[in-house]
DNA sequence: CTAAACCCTGTAATCGTTACAGGGTCAAGC
DNA sequence: GCTTGACCCTGTAACGATTACAGGGTTTAG
């Protein structure tokens, strides 16, 4: 048959592993395929598409069950757009937190390492870091 | 008995719950700690200090493994610092790549949101857009 | 006919933390 | 004494997304 896929031929048009797939799958993310009568499943064109938009979707970092409520949105075209423009918002404020918390703990570990001169572990300045501001990081809640 | 304190009274005082506590425990990244007749667990200021320790390092992002190497350089103080070092800097690189690529998908998120004028899924840019992207992201490596 | 490559299901691992269940201990108040 | 609530114990399972099995069946090429 045309435009009929087994699992592994799809994973490698799609980038996603037949784990992830069948994966999605039982989280209702991917409709049930048909099955050939030994049991194989077997992908069309739109499946395969589906699998791209999740695939990309996980690449930007959405989590699943955010992808979840885009396909829903995708799947009923008259359904009002302003769902999938509050999913794709939050997540990007969600980014951008986690990228300024980053960069804050990436500026505390450069000071840290910078710190070290070598020598023995006694000395260290990077142990002993983690060590004196242990207490006083939680009351700041600088964690 | 003088400056010994029962794991709730250790989770207060370092913001690390009893359940940390006790994995951190069965990792081996702390000692077994003295036990009352009961069974309770009691811990000292160098315990303290330990789990202080660690929770810095968790709020820098390290790993529990990572975490654990550092206290065995702290737990022989002879031994060379470098290692640590070469912690820290390896951290810093993985907490600077992270930093890179969360920047990179804000800004292609960014593009996506912009898109959306409104209206019907049937034609929102942004479901479109995981649509679109798909296949060819896969391949140009862009997740 | 056989070996490799594929597919199936179900389960467990990863990481760090949290949340139970089911039970024991200890203080204060009645 | 007896109860209530706040502790503590152990062991297990959940979270999210993926990977890695085990144990078995199917297809395909040599």
């Amino acid at each position: 048959m045309k435009n009929a896929y087994r699992i592994g031929e799809v994973a490698t048009r799609t980038g996603c592993s037949p784990e992830s797939i069948r994966h999605y799958e039982k989280l209702g993310l991917l409709p049930t395929p048909k099955r050939s009568e030994q049991g194989y499943r077997y992908y069309d064109q739109a499946a395969l598409e589906r699998i791209g938009f999740i695939r990309h979707g996980r690449s930007l970092g959405l989590d699943l069950h955010s992808i979840q409520e885009l396909l829903a949105l995708s799947d009923h075209p008259d359904t009002d757009c302003g769902a999938a423009d509050d999913i794709a918002t939050r997540h990007l404020q969600h980014l951008e937190a986690r990228i300024a918390k980053l960069q804050a703990l990436a500026a505390e570990l450069r000071q840290v390492v910078q710190q070290c001169r070598g020598g023995k572990a006694a000395d260290c300045q990077i142990i002993q870091t983690l060590y004196d501001h242990t207490l006083a990081c939680s009351e700041r809640g600088c964690g």
